[in-house]
DNA sequence: TCAATTGTGCCACTCAGTGGCAAAAACCTA
DNA sequence: TAGGTTTTTGCCACTGAGTGGCACAATTGA
């Protein structure tokens, strides 16, 4: 925990140093509030373990909230990404969507990521305006890849509602997956994440369909 | 505008006094907040225009967000409750979702109910923590109402995802119509929301056989 | 009229988040 | 290696949200 990555070569001094303390806010904020809880460590805790100013902090997140987060929002940025470089293969848009994701997900491949999103849905689990935030990003997120949609594909009506409903369908069943991933017992890494997101994705379909039965009613079908 | 209820009768005069600044609380921060923007008034701006201290307000509300999403989440609290009352009556669960919202959106007969909801949103649009916050509530509202679906409906399997993306989807569309209707010109009422709501629930179905197809594809279908 | 209850006002306090400015570190050129 | 330029950081003072405690006022019920 709280590795000190290795951030990628090819970039500047200043560069490097800016991503490094960057790092080092994540981790340790994630060490600590874990430990203490999200309201039982301050600010100014956290600046003080990073040795570093808290205007620093707020150059780099904007809020408390945001650092925590900063694991899944990284799934969601390279979503994003990929939503504009791939290209559809004839399916359904669900399906467009959801090979996007897994292939964003494939790309989360620092070696901690698991843990750290464990960690940080924990935390948001219980503190509801960490989970606003989240909640917030994703909702960013949908936005920004309406866009992209819009601009990429044909749709006959720009204000057909269904690519939005689409989309949220996806950060449905995202969301899903994910909290059962997190509780998953042995906390298995990104692969056994995108098996949940399969299964969550496959449910998909028949949750139009399914029926509204009365706790009660027998089989046998009296009442 | 601020119109002052006059709250339900067969309450206590201590009951009536607290609905009432209550209300005001809520009337007066939509006017404030729509006319020099959430962060361009304060808490204390608020409370000496109500003529309430700051204490007061926190024993309303749980944050300076809160007072304003107060007309949303009336109707979020009027549809778990029809869940908890009404009867499937051998539809699917979305159908069944979809009866229990318009039921609540029915009830919303306060008179300025639909005006409040619009200046609401307009606010939340331009204001990202107002809108994480709503986020956040319809989120609380989903989780509760899974509860109350486990509780009186029949599912094969505890842990099937259905129930939760059909409420998900539900609370998609809602947005998704609340979001049309809130900028319709002449500004309807709960009626015409109603409308867009039964849109909305109307393209859920296709939305998960939408293709996906790329922008540019002459109809011809060369590429 | 007198308790008991409950909502309110006031005050001081913590902490998140912002703006400004000066110092320092990193970069680039010669 | 010395120069000036740019970027990043630290420090400080400030606003405003939200909380806890306690005394006071209003409603209620007897």
């Amino acid at each position: 925990m709280t590795a000190t990555h290795a951030p990628d070569p090819g970039l500047s001094l200043r560069e490097r140093k800016k991503l490094r303390t960057r790092e080092a806010l994540i981790g340790t904020a994630l060490d600590l509030f874990s430990e203490r809880g999200f309201d039982g460590a301050t600010l100014d805790d956290l600046c003080e373990a990073v040795e570093v100013s808290k205007r620093t902090f707020f150059r780099n997140f904007t809020s408390k909230e945001d650092v925590v987060m900063a694991p899944t929002q990284d799934m969601w940025m390279a979503f994003t990404e990929e939503l504009d470089r791939r290209a559809p293969d004839g399916g359904t848009l669900l399906e467009f969507l959801q090979d996007a994701l897994l292939a964003a997900v494939d790309r989360m491949n620092d070696q901690d990521w698991p843990t750290r999103v464990r960690l940080s849905r924990r935390l948001a689990a219980r503190t509801p305006s960490m989970d606003a935030h989240g909640l917030h990003f994703c909702d960013c997120t949908i936005r920004t890849s309406l866009a992209t949609l819009h601009h990429r594909l044909a749709f006959d009506d720009p204000r057909d509602p269904r690519p939005r409903l689409a989309l949220d369908l996806l950060v449905a069943a995202t969301r899903c997956a994910m909290e059962t991933w997190v509780d998953l017992p042995r906390e298995p890494g990104r692969t056994a994440f995108a098996g949940e997101l399969r299964a969550a994705f496959a449910a998909i379909p028949s949750t139009v369909t399914l029926p509204a039965t009365p706790r009660g009613t027998a089989p046998g079908g009296s009442d």
